[in-house]
DNA sequence: CAAAAGTATATGCGTATACATCTAATGTTG
DNA sequence: CAACATTAGATGTATACGCATATACTTTTG
């Protein structure tokens, strides 16, 4: 980007921008959810924690590289624990934390969905 | 953007992506709520119809430029009216369109939260 | 060590959005 | 021109999110 664009570069490129995230988005959504049944934001906390070394984080951990907020993590968690794809539990170190473990029906999912994500995003990388 | 980039690269890139977009429509919601009383979306709204030959467009065409589906479109456009910054008519050339025109007063909130809509892209931009 | 401040998570509540569907108006076709 | 298809917009419903706050635990401080 240049140093100093006008202003009004800036703001065609903040609506471009916004365009083709909410077109990616849009299409990471349905299609993970048609084919996997799991949200774009499901995905991205499947993958954090099928990625940490023990597939364990505790949830504060997890916001602060998911790009949520604090209590849309919390429910988000807990939905998928409903689903069976995450296990919470105490952390004995400090008992106000929560970990989240990913199980094994979490990470046979995000492994199938892996490929799917990923097409989406080549796809949009190619159309631009 | 590299022809072929491996699929971490994209997957990352997304992730970042993700966050810097997270965060700038965060702020740009709260700057223009706080200090002018509009979402990011408003703004997007009226800046299009601002721009428009005669601060004039039906709900259609300002749906094929502003990121948004159509049932969110007629709501937002609905709630802009009921603040006053945006009034509905009948298209006579062909009754089911619905003209969205900016007022006065909504084309006076635009001129004043436009710099604040700037000077956070700005700051955005600066930062990466 | 008791009280106050701070931290990690959960939850009540309001709002914005997407999807599906509805209504009304227009176009098309036999 | 009557029946059907299409289009523009509105709305019921469900969901996801953010903000504010509540709860439980931990750390600091006097």
């Amino acid at each position: 980007m240049a140093k100093a664009p006008n202003e009004e570069q800036l703001a065609t490129e903040w609506h471009e921008l916004m365009g083709r995230f909410r077109r990616l988005l849009c299409s990471l959504d349905r299609e993970l959810e048609s084919k996997h049944g799991i949200s774009a934001s499901d995905f991205e906390v499947l993958q954090l924690l099928a990625e940490a070394p023990k597939g364990k984080l505790r949830l504060h951990e997890l916001g602060e590289h998911a790009h949520l907020t604090q209590s849309a993590l919390s429910r988000l968690v807990a939905k998928l624990e409903s689903g069976g794809m995450v296990e919470r539990f105490m952390c004995d170190d400090d008992r106000r934390s929560v970990f989240a473990t990913i199980t094994a029906a979490g990470r046979k999912r995000y492994v199938q969905a892996r490929p799917t994500q990923r097409a989406v995003l080549r796809a949009e990388a190619q159309s631009v």
